[in-house]
DNA sequence: ATGCAAAAATGCACGACATGCAAAATTACG
DNA sequence: CGTAATTTTGCATGTCGTGCATTTTTGCAT
């Protein structure tokens, strides 16, 4: 019940604010705790005490303890989205989803910071990964939408919305936006390991290249 | 002493039958009750009960409720980087690794009615279909390193272990580990949603082909 | 500012999940 | 048969997550 809906934007009421600034608190107070401690040394209860809140106000939040640990970036996918549909209309599907992901990539390089403190805590924790997967596959259901969307309208027209779009997408969509996503993961995690041979842009481009290829047996 | 070691060997003690009986049937009670009743309305003491154990005994078993509702068939991966070691030399990985899938997927398909019995109940639970992404990660890094395998030995010759392997594998095997789960997992919930109109070699197969020819924009 | 309605936070109770530990039951083996 | 090893079980404990009623805070009109 806590969809917290497009309302993204700059909150207009003293409500939204404090909201939102409630949840925040709740995050980084959930992160820095794991980071210090280990994730699964930190209750509810402490997270909630550490921002201030009571323990019936964290699951007012989130609807479950590990909720706190995922970064649910709700407008960075929203942003690829509208990137990917406003990219120019020749591109093929694939080269269009590669430019909007890079785009939010490195406006995403920015907070370097914060991101690395997730890292930690997910690298230690395998069972918060696979929740992290998890908000990736919602956001792959609207990906493949916006694709199926996209495709309908091949041509320089407008891309909206409709009705059919609505409905589940084909394969093609899905699997695009699955495949984007295990790229953006592979790749990242390629890049951490190795972040002094290779730039992370180099990488990302090469896994592009790739899958735009068939992924073809390399070369020896 | 036998050797034995593996405990997917038939038969063996009066304890190893024993126990492995009494896992199957916890995992086979949760499906049914999870079948029937939602799986979230299907408590741990309702399925001790159906296989006859205490509760106490379920959490011998299994690390968590969740994990009766998983197929965690760990032959099944070691099956599929075999196969794909052993196919024909000449063939691209990404051929080679269709054809181990392809193989696997055919011989799953026997057990179709419990498979399909899993595939309602996760279609209904989200959130123990992310569980089966996490099992399915495990597997990607072994796949992975014999993926890495036979590039290496590219030629006729015989694949086998080394210490480079044991490394950390390179971009393109890593890419092509997770683009086959990835592959596997679109085709599966694509399949689920619509199993009277396609079967699923079909369904497999157009995704492959997908991914060969590098995911181009479909004909319209 | 003041009163009122909507929304949020809180306390409390309750059921389910998960783990550790020690006793009892079962199995293996000489 | 007797002993050691393994498994099962009950019990205690702590945490998670939810429903409900109550209190507090916020928005808004007066």
């Amino acid at each position: 019940m806590h969809v917290m809906t497009g309302k993204d934007a700059v909150g207009g009421g003293l409500r939204e604010r404090k909201k939102r600034a409630t949840r925040a608190a709740l995050a980084e107070a959930a992160v820095r705790l794991a980071a210090e401690h280990g994730a699964d040394q930190v209750t509810v209860e402490a997270i909630s005490a550490a921002a201030g809140v009571s323990v019936r106000t964290f699951f007012n939040y989130f609807d479950s303890r590990d909720d706190a640990f995922v970064v649910v970036d709700s407008d960075a996918s929203e942003r690829v989205r509208q990137a990917f549909l406003a990219a120019p209309p020749g591109l093929p599907p694939l080269e269009a989803l590669r430019e909007a992901l890079a785009a939010e990539l490195r406006e995403a390089e920015r907070q370097h910071e914060l991101w690395s403190l997730h890292a930690r805590v997910l690298r230690s924790a395998p069972h918060l990964l696979v929740r992290n997967l998890g908000a990736q596959m919602a956001d792959e259901s609207g990906l493949a939408e916006a694709i199926a969307r996209r495709i309908r309208a091949g041509d320089g027209s407008v891309p909206s919305e409709s009705d059919a779009d609505r409905a589940t997408p084909g394969l093609y969509p899905r699997l695009l936006a699955a495949v984007a996503g295990t790229a953006v993961r592979v790749s990242v995690q390629h890049w951490c390991e190795r972040a002094d041979e290779v730039s992370y842009a180099d990488v990302f481009r090469e896994v592009f290249d790739l899958l735009a290829a068939g992924l073809p047996a390399p070369a020896r």
